[in-house]
DNA sequence: CAATAAATGAGATTAAGTCTCATTTATTAG
DNA sequence: CTAATAAATGAGACTTAATCTCATTTATTG
């Protein structure tokens, strides 16, 4: 019983908290705080990480309609603090990107469609940006972003 | 005038070849050749590179229907000769990849959507891979593939 | 060349994403 | 706090890329 209790404790402790972060961070941009924006909020923060949008859908179902889901997505997108891309296997993904400097890439798993960030060592990082820097001097490209995407499978599905 | 036949010469030469060709990888496959299949093989041939679907769809106008242009493509990704991925501003972009060794990544210009190949020095690509080894030991994935997408803006649109 | 199988064209269908508009919710001035 | 105004939402219509259906055409095989 005690357990419960405490675990109840930390639960709603933990979800208080959330609303209190999606809260800040709308404030913050000023954006008005309204029941949709903390609903995607809230998914996208205890989630950490990536999500595919039919997940996210899921997860929102019957809190949130879709055009409305569509809406706070746009809206996280132009402050610029949620990033979108489309998966190997056709899916799109989302994932907040609150902080400037955590440039990151992404795995995916080619059969359940899972994504996890990852994060590439500075050594490493650092060989990319010269080869990039090689390659712009006989490109007609100026190249401004990079985006290393790994593709294979999860232990689940392996 | 003379310059005109060597060049008109070239032309049907070259278009002649690219129809061979296409006829050839159909053969070679074992995919019975049909006009439509002929038509987008030429224009994969011809374009060398990747290209997006917009394009290609222009290209042949009037000369393939939508459903049947959507069909040969994926005949070809069946057969494994032909690669489809979606550019970081959502277009469809479709490249031959006949050769098992050309391995090569791609860079989009945020403006206009063009893409080309890019292949990265031998030296990087090992770096590469022993970055994959090194994340694979504390990751709980099996990377069988890898991306890099570079991004950025085209000559023309600089 | 005839019979059979495969591929095509035209348009219907599906589903992700956007748009419209009447209603609800948030913000602001008093 | 309340009324007036502005912004956001929900429901469902609309758009568009991609797939599917089926009658017709084209390729293949005997």
């Amino acid at each position: 019983m005690r357990i419960i209790l405490i675990y109840l404790f930390r639960l709603i402790h933990y979800n208080s908290c959330m609303v209190k972060n999606s809260e800040k961070i709308l404030a913050d941009y000023n954006v008005s705080i309204t029941n949709p924006r903390v609903f995607v909020l809230e998914v996208l923060l205890e989630n950490k990480g990536p999500i595919t949008l039919d997940e996210l859908q899921s997860t929102l179902k019957n809190k949130v309609a879709k055009s409305t889901l569509y809406r706070v997505l746009n809206d996280l997108k132009k402050i610029n603090i949620l990033d979108e891309f489309t998966s190997p296997e056709n899916q799109t993904v989302v994932e907040l990107s609150l902080s400037e400097n955590d440039h990151h890439h992404h795995v995916f798993c080619t059969n359940c469609g899972e994504v996890e960030d990852v994060t590439l060592s500075e050594v490493f990082e650092k060989q990319l940006s010269a080869e990039i820097t090689n390659i712009q001097k006989t490109s007609k490209y100026r190249i401004r972003e990079h985006t290393l995407e790994l593709i294979g499978l999860c232990s689940d599905c392996d």
